[in-house]
RNA sequence: CCGUUCCUAAAC
């Protein structure tokens, strides 16, 4: 079955899902029984084409089974209602976690999240974050990614330095892509000093930035004649023992 | 062995 489920897996990356229905009803007309894993398989191959009601379909069918959704399932589901742009159904399904007696992890919250900034609503987005913090659930490297990316495209400078706030406050630390995109941006509306602040708050937790990052941070803070301040952004990363280019 | 952000191949 785990091979099964493997085999099944490259056939819905390389999105044929055509060959995945094939391939899975040769494989169990052969005796091979599907497992929760078989299912959220097939029910990604149909969400990521768009096709939601025949995702929902296939759950019904493992239902009958008396196979349980997983987490995971929701989490497709709700994936699957934003590639739809539907972010009401995301919501129900979201809210089903709760009815199925599921634990919600950070992923679903994601999804969700993913979701409601797809269709442009950030106050639900943000919103959505506040209700992860109270339930406990810690944000992550996606939640921010996904939260900073949907600032920086659908509102401004502000909003964007108001969640970079937070999360210096809470000393959660980025990836290394997060803050490339952050110090870009920042750079590009004329806030170089915010970007040196996030490098400086990186070197300070221990992480230096890459070559990339000092290169758009340097260039920036030239051009606005800080060149003091660049020099020392430079002298940090030669200090760790790292060669800029 | 599966899910959530971004990135990623080939072809044109």
């Amino acid at each position: 079955t785990q091979t099964l489920n493997i085999l099944l897996l490259g056939f819905k990356e390389s999105g044929d899902i055509t060959a995945v229905e094939l391939f899975y009803h040769d494989m169990i007309r052969r005796g091979f029984k599907p497992n929760v894993v078989t299912y959220n398989i097939r029910i990604d191959a149909y969400c990521k084409k768009g096709c939601l009601d025949d995702a929902l379909r296939v759950m019904k069918e493992m239902e009958g089974m008396k196979c349980k959704p997983t987490v995971e399932t929701m989490t497709t589901l709700i994936h699957g209602a934003s590639i739809a742009r539907n972010p009401i159904r995301a919501r129900r399904l979201f809210d089903e976690i709760s009815t199925r007696t599921l634990q919600a992890d950070v992923g679903v919250y994601n999804a969700l999240l993913g979701s409601f900034v797809r269709s442009g609503d950030l106050k639900g987005g943000l919103d959505l974050m506040d209700e992860m913090e109270k339930k406990g659930i810690q944000h992550d490297n996606v939640t921010y990614h996904t939260m900073f990316l949907a600032l920086k495209n659908l509102d401004g400078v502000g909003a964007v330095c108001k969640l970079y706030r937070r999360m210096v406050e809470k000393g959660f630390v980025p990836k290394m892509r997060t803050v490339v995109m952050l110090v870009k941006f920042f750079c590009e509306n004329q806030r170089s000093d915010l970007g040196l602040d996030l490098w400086e708050y990186m070197v300070g937790r221990g992480c230096c930035p890459h070559g990339h990052a000092l290169n758009l941070l340097v260039t920036a803070l030239c051009c606005r004649k800080k060149v003091e301040k660049a020099y020392q952004c430079m002298k940090q990363v030669v200090e760790r023992g790292r060669h800029p280019s």
